[in-house]
DNA sequence: CCAGTTACGCTACGAGTCGTAGCGGAATCG
DNA sequence: CGATTCCGCTACGACTCGTAGCGTAACTGG
């Protein structure tokens, strides 16, 4: 297997000689995230990166195989912070929690810039897809079982006949999507309003959103 | 205002000189998309555009400033074709035909390998970003309006009491980037059992998902 | 303390792309 | 025909990429 560890600084059990630097790995990181922020990830090189963490170029190509696995491990450190789901009481309120939650992560500028531009380049890429699921989908995608069996046993969804990821897969894609497409396509903010508007929608479907909102 | 056009060959209404040559133009467009589908966007570079398409380097830069706007014009080329939304007799039906159009033009290579991309550079690109609007976003989005003006004379949702625009933006975000997360994120099938059950949540809430899927 | 091993900083380099300038020739208008 | 605008071609400096080579720093096991 190739040196480069390219997931954040995995100190193996115990080997000789001199270690990787973690404080490198943080810094590098946080340059990346800053660089993001300001030029965009066409703007974006690894020379820049380098220098602004402080750091020689050839580091950087000892890590990480180049520009898409790095941005994606520093954007995961973003969605690396312990996802709850507090209970708000209802299904609506709990929805419209996560959501809110959700977009502070997608509405940052580094997130804003670079998501869009790594899922892209995913497309061409069977390794980097999975990576970028497993550092940041997935993270998520736990919440929305938790909330659909809170719901159930408060009695406001059925009980499951049967088990269905794909009907987890399909909340999910719905919920996630939405808040991308209304950050990113649409540029108009996640507020408490819209969020709770979303979750009318997914608990009552496309009447309730006749009613007047509060 | 600068020579460059930058939207498809906008034959002004007359003037002196050797005009442009539309041929120019499609070949252009046409090499951009079939070089995205093949190398993607992070391996596209204009000059192998320009070879493909059998003109000089130079012609590209006289029309578009650069990769993000020959892109644009690229992809919306895909998204000009009609979009009409035929009546299928119900509201549930027509939003499973409306996903699944829509899903044809985001399974293209090009679209998957490209649309993304310019999503994510328009994050710092005004202009970017309003012509993405224009050019592809809000050629689907009077058929949310029709389609609710269609269940509306059927019956299947209550009568506007005021415009309300944010709503039909909300079922906008909810439908396309439902779609788009699907396909670019899972990994996912757009397929009729698939757009079915969205549709079902849509119009009947997140209790229909809990039925079989027949 | 001393080899062995691995990481780091630095410099240098060929390869490739970018975007532009300058030229001669081709197409169209008045 | 003259003016105007576009096209193809070549050439160019500037930049980024990703790698190689070297001397040095840090840490492990004997």
């Amino acid at each position: 297997m190739h040196p480069r560890t390219s997931f954040t600084a995995v100190t193996s059990p115990k080997r000789a000689g001199r270690p990787r630097s973690a404080a490198a790995d943080r810094a590098i990181l946080d340059a990346t995230r800053a660089a993001l922020a300001e030029v965009g990830w066409g703007g974006l090189t690894l020379g820049d990166v380098a220098a602004r963490a402080g750091v020689a170029k050839t580091t950087l190509y000892r890590r990480w195989a180049g520009k898409n696995e790095l941005v994606v491990d520093a954007l995961a450190a973003l969605f690396e912070e312990q996802l709850d789901l507090p209970d708000l009481g209802g299904l609506e309120a709990d929805i419209q929690g996560v959501v809110l939650r959700f977009a502070e992560l997608i509405e940052r500028p580094e997130t804003r810039t670079a998501l869009m531009a790594v899922v892209a380049e995913a497309a061409q890429d069977d390794a980097l897809r999975l990576r970028i699921r497993e550092a940041i989908v997935d993270r998520q995608k736990h919440l929305v079982l938790l909330g659909r069996r809170r719901a159930q046993q408060r009695g406001e969804l059925p009980p499951d006949k049967a088990e269905d990821p794909a009907r987890d897969d399909l909340i999910f894609d719905v919920i996630a999507g939405a808040v991308v497409h209304r950050v990113m396509v649409s540029s108009g903010p996640v507020d408490r309003e819209w969020a709770l508007r979303l979750a009318r929608l997914l608990v009552d479907g496309l009447g309730a959103l006749h009613l007047p909102p509060p």
